[in-house]
DNA sequence: ACCCGGGTTCCATAATGTGAAACTTTGGAC
DNA sequence: GTCCAAAGTTTCACATTATGGAACCCGGGT
């Protein structure tokens, strides 16, 4: 009933790792024993062999973080490409649903970058946002990584893009809690008159944010669809994402 | 020559994780097979055991690529952070060398992203950048990144910023063989005058450029130091990098 | 000095990983 | 369509390799 055939030691070692990179902080040894209950010897030969192959590393204190090669693969410029690899069928299934262009987002260096799109099934909808340079606290996206604090927000006067944009940081702030506690974000009018958004958060399995993902279109035509609905639908499809990107959502396991 | 003790299987699996990521082309079964020269069936049943863990999975043509853990760690903003780090003793190194401020960028989202940088010893010295947008053909690090093609130019104007600044695109191309002649690149009061930068490229060790590190200061230090002499210290120094970003460079005693 | 908690090494045991070969699947040639 | 080769998976008998309990080590708190 366990795992299937084969490799245990490999399972184990990958379980080790999966526990590693999923929390984003450093995990203690001690920790991971309690976790995965596996004996503290063969816990640690295991990460020890993951040490040896710079898949985990020590860090000064003693903890644990993922090593070398995850850094170097992130370092990659296809190493988000690779997310929106996996990001692709629910996004894919969003634009069925809605049929306004969705988009993928994460934060990088301090910055929002865009790295996914499906285009509007409409003939007139959002083009490509991709490499479009945009203040993102006048978009969904950027909301929802504010909010969540896996984007800072700068210091200095909130650019104003049109009557709607959120200039003021008190309120800005205060819209910040709102979409923490709805779970989503909307933004009508901010960027661009006429052009609406909604997003919602994409999270790893700690609950961390790792990335947004919007729908925008025509604000007519997302209000007719229903903002509050739109957002709530985000944030359903989305959860589904965060299995993809962790455990299996299913296999229970540990727990001697 | 044995490994330590211990667990072969996980150090197998690592090492097949570790060709897959290192190359950042997908890899086909048999070119697994063939590198590590495994059995057909070990190979199988590791992959296979890597696939089950999310750590690899298997695009459309069937090659294998680094899996959902990867792209979950490279989303987070903390992946960069890490690669910093792991950068870090070669900047400190190289700061002692040159004493003048060492920088670190890679290419994401099209753009430049600084990441990393030890400042100046001298009290005059380039400040921080980390964050600053700065047009990148006009840097050395840009010019590193477009090189080797980390980063692609993008279309319309190139930005004039100094008399020196490049913006005839034929003649930035020309200079970008150049760089890729010699292995790094200058930036001599381009991006503001009085400004001289000496990039080079971070490689992995399939060599693939997957960052650059530049040194930056006051022109006329730049130049008493040699632009040269800079170059070719920092194509030597960033060649240690690449090593601990890949394989083993031997188990040993290593850092003092 | 003492003890305590986190971590590593030893070692006997057998469970687990191993590879040759048989087998299946895929795809190309004719 | 048939045939064949290459690519990959599963089987299976065997022993190498992983396993966990206990002993050991190390640092630091009292």
């Amino acid at each position: 009933m366990a795992a299937q055939t084969g490799s245990q030691s490999v399972e184990r070692a990958s379980a080790l790792l999966g526990l590693i990179v999923e929390s984003g902080a450093p995990r203690t040894f001690s920790s991971l024993v309690d976790e995965l209950g596996l004996a503290k010897s063969t816990t640690s030969r295991l990460l020890q062999a993951l040490e040896r192959s710079r898949l985990v590393y020590r860090d000064r204190a003693g903890a644990f973080r993922p090593g070398a090669l995850f850094s170097l693969h992130a370092a990659r410029p296809s190493a988000l490409h690779d997310l929106a690899e996996l990001a692709r069928p629910t996004m894919e299934h969003l634009s069925t649903l809605c049929r306004e262009t969705v988009n993928l987002a994460v934060a990088r260096g301090g910055q929002l970058v865009e790295i996914d799109q499906v285009d509007s099934r409409y003939l007139i909808g959002a083009t490509n946002w991709v490499g479009v340079d945009v203040p993102a606290h006048c978009t969904a996206l950027g909301k929802v990584l504010y909010a969540y604090g896996a984007l800072a927000l700068p210091p200095g006067q909130l650019e104003r893009r049109t009557a709607h944009s959120p200039v003021d940081r008190a309120q800005f702030e205060h819209a910040l809690v709102e979409v923490r506690r709805r779970g989503w974000a909307g933004s009508l009018d901010e960027l661009e008159l006429g052009l609406a958004a909604v997003g919602a958060p994409v999270r790893a399995v700690d609950g961390t944010v790792v990335a947004a993902v919007s729908v925008s279109g025509p604000t007519n035509r997302i209000n007719d669809f229903g903002i509050t609905r739109l957002g709530d639908l985000l944030v359903t499809e989305l959860r589904g994402l965060s299995g993809l990107l962790g455990h299996q959502p299913g296999r229970k396991g540990g727990s001697a």
